[in-house]
DNA sequence: CTGAAAGCGCTTACAG
DNA sequence: CTGAAAGCGCTTACAG
C-alpha cells in the first residue's frame, strides 16, 4: 500500500539498486540525469524510505535503546536531554525507556530493546540490577554505562566526575566560608557514584555521613528531624540535587537560614539549581561532555583526550552572594 | 549470524510457521508438546525474535513516536514520564524526540519518526510549525496532539484541563484569601493552552495581563523589573510551572514575601510545586489522565467518559498553611 | 554507470 | 494441528 522502491525504480525508468544509491549515496555512483529521475520520480510519488527494511537487510536500524531510572529526576531528564541530542547529531534515534529504580523492570525493557534490534543500549543502570552487559553481549549489542554500573559489571563506565565535584565545593566551603567541618548526605546504601563522592569526601573533610534515599521528600524529612534534634549541620554536601531541593524546602519551613545556619551544596548541578530559594550552589556536572562521550564511546568513535571536569558554581546557598538569575547554567 | 526462527524450527524439528505461531499465542493453535519442544530449542539456542524483521511483514512495529518541546522542562517531564508509562502498558516502546520548540526540527523529527515506521505519533507541537498532521496522514500513520497543537491542525488533541485550573485558582485566591484582583502571567504571545487559560482567567477575574517568556529566567526577570517599578501583583496567577518558578526565585532573592507581598498559584503543578521555598500552590494537571486518553485515542481504544479535572492544590505561596512535605504529588 | 536477483527474519494465507 | 512457500521493502554482491 505504501510507496516503495519498487514503485519510484519504474516511474524513474531504473532499478531498485539504483534508486537505493541515489537515496543513500552509495555504495555505487549514479548518473548525474539518472539521479534527478529518481529524485523527481520519489518526490512526485511521496516516497518515503522505509528504514526497517533496510535495518533488515543492512543490520543498523538507526535506533538506540536509552535506560533511565526516572525521567522525571532533574539529573536523569538532563543528562536525558543531552543524551538525546548527542544521538540526533550522531544520526541516531532514541527509544527511551522508564526502568524506576526496578531490577525486573529494567531486565525487560532491555529485552524488549533487544528484540527491536537497537544498534546500541545506553544505559544508568538500577543498583541491584542483572548486569545489562550480559544480555547487550548475548545479542552482540554494544552498550555503554553512564553514571552508574551495577557491581561487578563489565559495561564500559562513562562516570560522572564525583571527584572534582566533591573535592571542589570542599574546598570551597572550607576556604571562602570557613567551615571546618563539612557532613556529607548520601544516599541509604552506597551505591556506584555516590560512594565514589562519599569517598572524595572522606578524603577532603572531616564531618558526619546523613543518609536519606535519593528524593526531595526523603531528604526534607531528615532535615525536620535533625532541626528538632538540634542536630542541624552547620555545612553539608549533599550527594544529588534531589536531597538538596528537600533540604532547602524543609529548612524555608522551618525558618532555618541557609547559609548562616546551614551552609549547602549539591554535587550534580541541574538547571534548576539556580532557581531554588536561596539558589542552590552546586559542582555542576559536564552533562555535555559526559554524554558526548558515552555517545562516541558506543559507536566506536574516538574520545576527547581529557574528560571534562565538574565545575562548582557558588550560590547563595554555601555563603556567596546572589548571582544574577539571568544567567542560566544550560 | 544471529539464532533466527529458522535455527529454532530446525532444533524443535518442526516449521517456522510453527514458531512463530507458539511466540505469538497465534493466529494458529499449537499442540503443547510441540509448544514445548519449540520453548526448549528457543531457550537452548538463546532465541531473540526479531521484531523488525515482525514488523516488515506485520506492518506494525510496536514504536511509538513521542516529540516533544524540551524534556528539560519539568512540566515536558511530567508529561512525557507519564506517556511513556502508558505507552509501556500497551505494550509500546516510545522513540522520544526533543524538537526544542523548532518548527523546522520539528518536521525533520517527525520525518525521521516516519521513515522508522513508529505505529503511532504523540506530539506537542511547537507553536508556528508546520501541521504535523499532514505529514502523519500521508505516511499513513495516526497521530495525536497533546497539550497543543498548532493553529489550524486537524490532529486529535488531548488538551490539559485549562478551565478548572484557571477557575479552582482564581475562586480559592478570591474565596479563601480575599483578593478581588488577580492579575494573569501568560506568555509572549497567545499559543494555544496559555490562550485557553488566558481566556478562563478574563472571565473569571479581574486584573492585569502579564507577559513574559516560558522560563525561569524571563519570569525572574520580569519579576524584579516590576519589583523595582513597585508595580507587583498582590494575587498572580502563573499561566506554566516554569514562570511560577522563576517569580519565587526572584522574590526570594529580593526579600519579598510570597504569600504576603505576593500570592501566586500556577496552573501546571509538576512535583517540583512541593519543594519550592514557600512551596507553590497549583492547579495540577491530571497527568495521569491526560497520558491515558492520549494512549487510548493513538491506539483506538475507547475512551474513558469524562476526562479528569485539574485538581487545586493549596500550598503556602498562595497564603494556605504549608502541607506536610512528605504527602508527594506524584 | 546500471540491472537482475538473492536474501535479511519474520508472518500469513493456503493446503493438507 | 502442521508445513511449504510467498512476500514485506530494502541492500548488496555479481555481472555486464
Amino acid at each position: 500500500m505504501a510507496i516503495t522502491m519498487v514503485d519510484v525504480a519504474r516511474r524513474a525508468g531504473t532499478s531498485t539498486a539504483v534508486v537505493s544509491y541515489v537515496f543513500n549515496d552509495g555504495p555505487r555512483p549514479v548518473a548525474a540525469h539518472t539521479r534527478q529521475r529518481v529524485l523527481a520520480a520519489a518526490d512526485e510519488l511521496g516516497y518515503r524510505p522505509n528504514r526497517m527494511a533496510a535495518a533488515l537487510r543492512s543490520g543498523s536500524s538507526g535506533l538506540i535503546g536509552l535506560v533511565l531510572p526516572d525521567t522525571v529526576n532533574p539529573y536523569f531528564a538532563t543528562l536525558g536531554r543531552h543524551l538525546e541530542t548527542a544521538l540526533d547529531t550522531a544520526g541516531k534515534l532514541t527509544v527511551l525507556a522508564n526502568a524506576g529504580y526496578d531490577a525486573q523492570r529494567q531486565a525487560a525493557v532491555l529485552d524488549r530493546l533487544l528484540a527491536s534490534q537497537v544498534d546500541g543500549l545506553i544505559i544508568v543502570s538500577a543498583d541491584g540490577a542483572a548486569d545489562p552487559a550480559i544480555a547487550a553481549e548475548q545479542a552482540g549489542t554494544p552498550l555503554v554505562a553512564v553514571h552508574h554500573r551495577p557491581e561487578g559489571s563489565t559495561a564500559p563506565l562513562v562516570a560522572a566526575d564525583n571527584d572534582t565535584a566533591v573535592t571542589s565545593a570542599v574546598a570551597h566551603l572550607h576556604d571562602q566560608h570557613g567551615h571546618e567541618r563539612v557532613d556529607f548526605l548520601a544516599g541509604l546504601a552506597d551505591d556506584g557514584p555516590v560512594s565514589a563522592r562519599l569517598a572524595a569526601w572522606r578524603k577532603s573533610a572531616t564531618g558526619e555521613v546523613l543518609r536519606c534515599a535519593y528524593s526531595r521528600e526523603a531528604a526534607a524529612e531528615l532535615t525536620s528531624q535533625l532541626a528538632s534534634e538540634s542536630r542541624l549541620p552547620r555545612a553539608l554536601l549533599a550527594a544529588t540535587d534531589v536531597q538538596a531541593f528537600g533540604v532547602l524546602a524543609a529548612a524555608g519551613g522551618l525558618g532555618i537560614h541557609v547559609p548562616d545556619d546551614l551552609a549547602l551544596i549539591s554535587c550534580d548541578g541541574s538547571a534548576e539549581a539556580a532557581f531554588t530559594v536561596p539558589s542552590l550552589a552546586a559542582a555542576q556536572q559536564p552533562f555535555d561532555e559526559i554524554a558526548r562521550r558515552a555517545v562516541n564511546q558506543l559507536l566506536g568513535q574516538p574520545l576527547p583526550d581529557a574528560p571534562a571536569r565538574a565545575r562548582l558554581v557558588p550560590r547563595r546557598s554555601c555563603g556567596c552572594p546572589q548571582p544574577p538569575l539571568i544567567t542560566g547554567t544550560g
